[in-house]
DNA sequence: TCTGGGGTCCTAGGACCC
DNA sequence: TCTGGGGTCCTAGGACCC
């Protein structure tokens, strides 16, 4: 940069943040080599809906020596192994070269690992937001600084991100590529810059300059669609969406037009807040080969909605929404909704109003996809946010995690409580007859 | 790219209320 | 009564993310 924005120089009153993103390097792959070493520096594949040997289901993860051979995320495993045939099917005479391991989804082997990653991340800030099973923003202001070290061009905030790293390599033997910015969305940015195994730091005075060549894909919340919309006004960097008129971009965009206007500047006040309770749980699952058959619909339907009722009440989480997902060929998505008049813990009503819901609409239509989703949730105080890793054990074992969320939620438990009786007994009168399908307790 | 599964947030229209 | 305005809730769809 030709002119350094020192820090402490700036007239805001508040200081510059610290912000970190840490993103895990190809994490599933990360995982299963943590359990096969022999699968380091080899092509991996981790496929989701994966059977050995079979070729249906998508990719989750590639690892970057599969990337090279052009297998990327969300990919079918039939275009993977196009590309990049399995290593099993090679016969021990034949030479392996171009060839990779698959290996099937095994999240909660996945999920023990990253709560191993959290509890790092939570050692090492205050504030820590997880995205995903892989990602989380940290807010390290008070942990570190901006100021250069003494000992010579690099700040404080670089050698903490460069700790943090070190922590998960060596603790538990995964890499993450991190993105250290005075705000959220640059270093999201950032993170996404040098992967894998990156450190990139943007200081407060370079923020600009730095996402100035950035292509608007690259803009968390910037997808396909509005690229296109993008290209089409020719915007192409971050440069220039940070140049364009905000007014026509919020013509354009709505309120996202402005939103995406200040992100290209680097312009980003979103405080990084402890990851919150979740809003919907859902399952969903494709069928084999798409069927109009209505047994066999009911039946998939009727699995989904135990499963996100089992979820739902492992998690302590009430629904007042519960609502079904169908997918018809070619890929026409349909969602269908029904609100009750207050909140209920009910698998049998999630699954009798899913079959309703199904059978009303979408008797006769051939589908491809089923779902099934419980929304409006609300949480009950005394619940168990642990068992499924919500939120951190770094959190949970220093006992104070139950703070926010209280009053974001309307009525009282008891109204709750009451309504959620008056609600099950009005259902059950519909519903005998039909059998419940497993007991929980 | 003929497409897996789990989410979040936003928008638009209609119902309903005052 | 042919016509306001404001607010909230609900549903459905869409874009996006990992």
């Amino acid at each position: 940069m030709a002119e350094e924005t020192l820090p402490g120089t700036e007239t805001d009153d508040e200081p510059d943040r610290i912000v970190l993103h840490v993103d895990m390097d190809c994490f599933y792959a990360s995982c299963e080599r943590l359990r096969e070493p022999e699968l380091v520096g080899e092509p991996v594949v981790v496929g989701m809906g994966y059977e050995p040997g079979e070729g249906h289901g998508a990719v989750a993860t590639a690892s970057y020596e599969a990337r090279e051979f052009g297998v990327g995320s969300a990919q079918p495993i039939s275009t993977a192994l196009e590309k990049l045939p399995r290593r099993a099917d090679v016969a021990p005479d034949e030479d392996p070269a171009g060839t990779g391991h698959y290996r099937t989804v095994d999240i909660d082997f996945y999920k023990s690992i990253a709560s191993e990653v959290k509890e790092i991340l939570h050692d090492c800030a205050d504030v820590v937001r997880e995205v995903s099973i892989d990602e989380a923003y940290l807010d390290v202001t008070d942990r570190t600084a901006w100021d250069f070290a003494p000992s010579g061009d690099r700040t404080l905030a670089e050698g903490y991100a460069r700790y943090v790293k070190q922590r998960i390599a060596r603790e538990v033997g995964v890499t993450a590529s991190i993105g250290v910015a005075p705000n959220m969305s640059t270093a999201k940015i950032a993170s996404d810059f040098d992967k894998p195994n990156g450190l990139v730091v943007v200081r407060p005075g370079e923020v600009q300059s730095f996402l100035a060549p950035i292509a608007v894909e690259e803009i968390h919340g910037v997808g396909p669609v509005t690229a296109r919309e993008l290209a089409s006004l020719d915007i192409d960097t971050a440069g220039d969406l940070a140049a364009a008129d905000p007014t026509t971009l919020e013509s354009n965009f709505g309120s996202r037009g402005r939103e995406l206007h200040d992100r290209a500047r680097g312009i980003d006040d979103r405080a990084v807040t402890p990851t919150g309770r979740p809003k919907s749980l859902s399952r969903e699952s494709a069928l084999t080969d798409p069927t109009a058959e209505m047994d066999a619909k009911r039946e998939v339907v009727r699995a989904l909605a135990a499963d996100v009722a089992d979820r739902a009440q492992s998690r302590g989480a009430m629904y007042r929404t519960i609502g079904i997902k169908v997918v018809v060929p070619p890929f026409d998505i349909n969602t269908r909704a029904r609100s009750l008049p207050g909140p209920v813990d009910d698998p049998d009503l999630v699954e009798s109003v899913a079959l309703e819901l199904l059978d009303a609409e979408f008797a006769d239509e051939r589908v491809r996809k089923l779902g099934v989703r419980v929304s409006n949730l609300s949480f009950s105080a005394a619940d168990q946010s642990r068992l499924d890793g919500w939120e951190s054990t770094a959190d949970a074992s220093t006992g104070r995690d139950d703070t926010a969320t209280e009053a974001e939620q309307s009525g009282s438990n008891t109204e709750q409580s009451a309504s959620n009786a008056e609600q099950s007994a009005s259902n059950d009168e519909k519903r005998l007859g039909q059998s419940s399908l497993v007991e929980f307790d």
